[in-house]
DNA sequence: CCTGAAAGTTGAACACGTTCAACTAGGAGT
DNA sequence: ACTCCTAGTTGAACGTGTTCAACTTTCAGG
């Protein structure tokens, strides 16, 4: 599985390029904001030609992709660093949200000329697009951890949908975020630390007679809008 | 409060040449989508200049604005009138919803394209935005109707914000919406189909003591972080 | 009727994202 | 060494949304 120390030398010198363009890309999106930054102005900064660019990246909002996808790699370590111990659900629903806004507070600036792209169904930049799937999965594995650190038991179908429904529960509180105006995002921690405890009740009370068939309906519609997103939900044409 | 006869001519010019361009930007979008459809080709079939179309409109998204309050305006009086006599609070939610997705389904093939720019929250056609208020306190009024069609009675606390609430979860259908390709976005008509009744089922079980605390939690959230939207909240720069 | 200001209108010009035909290495096969 | 061939690289050119200084029309006030 060896190979030509040339062709080794090769990729090298490719991947430099492209980390060179990525890099540049992310450090004037922070300074100037997303729009205000331009693909000449990355390519030149980076030390290279427009065309360039867009030989290693298909478009203007590609860049962001990789930016995302280093932002949950973030989000996973420093979350379970903070999680470690503690086994309330609250608490540990609370942290991963605070990890969150944590890690992307210096991108909120331009988060929401980001999230305008996002928005478009047909971008890969959409959370339930395609190619963001490495990185929703991602997430969505973190809040299995969430869920297994505590001690609680849920009965097990509905332990199969939970950490989706916390990870669109996370989605919103970025929604929120991402409108948020507020100095240092404050309202968005605020509304983080109080739905966090809202959320873990929820769960513990699922369990309640009378709830049954609201949690039983709710599990099915997760499943049926949600999970099956894989093979003919929204986001692909159905035959 | 007469005007001079010119002065009525001239506004009535001036309105003319207006919704010259509204109409064909409308009917453009609707043929070509957003994307394809391009201020000069809106000019030159409105049969005016470039910059005579930005005299009226400050950019191609506002041309939006104007669709938008025109389909909340048939949202409500199709509501109102399939409603009549009907008072069972699932059927009421359910057809409000389905009256939105039937004013809604010529557009949805450049929904996508006009929700891209609506998430931006620096863009008035975000649905939280100040220019947004019309169209938004439009539509929680007709939930306002939605409820008060229903013999139902609710806490006067929850009354006061179930309207909002009800709009939200409008909302979060109409984000699937625009995320379904399936035909006739018939994915979507059944979601709404389902999720009517349960939020009807939630607001009756809501007086049960066990929900009490959470009840009143996820009160005072939505009355913190929504209503409160119109002075401190995002949007707007806190003091 | 005249006049000046306001409202309306024009299209060339700008900056941007994106494309593409052409060019340049650099290494594999002979 | 020589030839290809592929990956990498270039920048001029295109189509777009948007701006702006200049022009034209309208009409209230004299």
């Amino acid at each position: 599985m060896t190979e030509p120390a040339a062709a080794g030398r090769a990729r090298a010198r490719s991947e430099r390029t492209r980390s060179a363009i990525l890099e540049t890309a992310l450090r004037l999106f922070a300074e100037r904001g997303y729009d205000k930054t331009t693909m000449r102005a990355i390519a030149a900064e980076a030390g290279v030609s427009v065309g360039n660019a867009y030989y290693y990246f298909t478009s203007k909002d590609h860049l962001i992709q990789g930016f995302y996808s280093r932002m949950v790699a973030e989000h996973v370590v420093l979350t379970r660093e903070r999680m470690a111990g503690q086994t309330d659900l609250a608490a540990r629903v609370g942290i991963a949200l605070a990890c969150w806004l944590e890690v992307a507070e210096p991108y909120h600036r331009f988060a929401g000329q980001f999230f305008r792209n996002a928005a478009d169904p047909a971008s890969p930049l959409s959370p339930f697009s395609h190619e963001s799937a490495p990185a929703r999965l991602e997430d969505t594995a973190l809040y299995r951890e969430v869920l297994a650190g505590t001690g609680l038991k849920v009965s097990p179908e509905i332990a199969d949908i939970l950490p989706e429904m916390l990870w669109l529960h996370q989605m919103a509180v970025v929604l929120y975020w991402v409108y948020d105006r507020s100095p240092g995002q404050h309202r968005t921690r605020e509304l983080a630390a109080r739905t966090a405890p809202m959320v873990a009740r929820i769960v513990t009370l699922s369990r309640y007679k009378v709830l049954r068939p609201l949690v039983r309906q709710a599990e099915s519609l997760v499943r049926d809008f949600l999970i099956v997103d894989e093979e003919e939900a929204p986001g692909r044409d159905a035959v």
